[in-house]
DNA sequence: ATGGTTGCGAAGCAA
């Protein structure tokens, strides 16, 4: 393998839970057109592999990779500074949720696209599935990367970190998302030897990046902040910007909005 | 939020 570049690029890094990437396509291609992206993680796009509108990423200047079933979840890779050795899944046979990890080195990052499952309830079977999802992640990270070396872990992860990103902790209680065995599992992602660094740089609470379609949610500012970019320090030291581009959760004429907005990084 | 929405796919499930 050679050795990584010495001298290092600006970087823009973003990710986004687009809910279904055919019925989100106009608004994709409107925000990368304005937010001009380098790498791009998309999480539940709901197609196939076959579908994947891969032409139409490249028509705009980006390689992709992505990993489908055709009807859930499904996660992407889009990059226009190279996409190599792509991988998917955590490989250990706790990835039987389907189609929610794929990975790719781009421009000399390590980049993880996640889509966290969602665990429906505390007492339902699933939630312990996506404890056990976590701790594949972190089992992955542990054996296929180096925290001094450049990785980025971006996506859904379905766990607000704190109480700060949910917009009223005592309503949550007892639901997903905020217990402390998911933030604890989160937490053991951290502590390997990653940064959220939306929140290093925005410490202060009511910034969000998902809001349920319902009850008018959005504009009652009925939020979580659960879609995260996670940085190695070596990445994390480059950042000189991060936003939750909260204008792309509106619809845009015909454009229809996901229910997550996407959150963009700046690495210098 | 116990669901008043969205997406998929053609009824009900998932989020």
């Amino acid at each position: 393998m050679p050795d990584q570049p010495v001298r290092v690029a600006p970087l823009r890094l973003a990710t986004w839970n687009v809910n279904s990437l055919k019925a989100r396509m106009p608004w994709v291609e409107t925000w990368i057109s304005y937010a001009e992206p380098d790498v791009m993680c998309l999480q539940e796009t709901k197609l196939s592999d076959e579908a994947f509108p891969a032409e139409a990423f490249r028509a705009l200047g980006y390689d992709s990779i992505h990993h489908g079933d055709g009807r859930w979840n499904g996660v992407a890779i889009l990059s226009r500074v190279g996409i190599e050795d792509g991988a998917v899944g955590l490989g250990d046979g706790v990835d039987e949720q389907g189609c929610r990890l794929i990975a790719a080195t781009c421009g000399g990052v390590r980049v993880h696209s996640v889509y966290v499952p969602n665990g429906r309830s505390l007492d339902s079977e699933h939630y312990g599935a996506k404890l056990a999802w976590l701790a594949g992640l972190a089992d992955l990270l542990s054996r296929t990367c180096d925290p001094s070396a450049d990785v980025a872990v971006c996506g859904d992860f379905n766990v607000a970190p704190e109480d700060i990103d949910v917009w009223d902790p005592k309503a949550l209680s007892g639901s997903t998302h905020v217990s402390g065995p998911e933030r604890r599992a989160l937490q053991q992602l951290l502590d390997w030897g990653l940064v959220d660094i939306f929140r290093e740089h925005h410490p202060e609470p009511g910034l969000y990046s998902w809001w349920d379609y319902r009850n008018g949610a959005f504009h009652k500012h009925h939020g979580m902040r659960i879609d995260l970019v996670l940085l190695t320090r070596s990445l994390a030291s480059r950042c000189t910007f991060s936003m939750v581009d909260r204008n792309a959760r509106k619809a845009l004429g015909e454009a229809k909005p996901s229910d997550h907005a996407p959150v963009l990084v700046m690495l210098g």
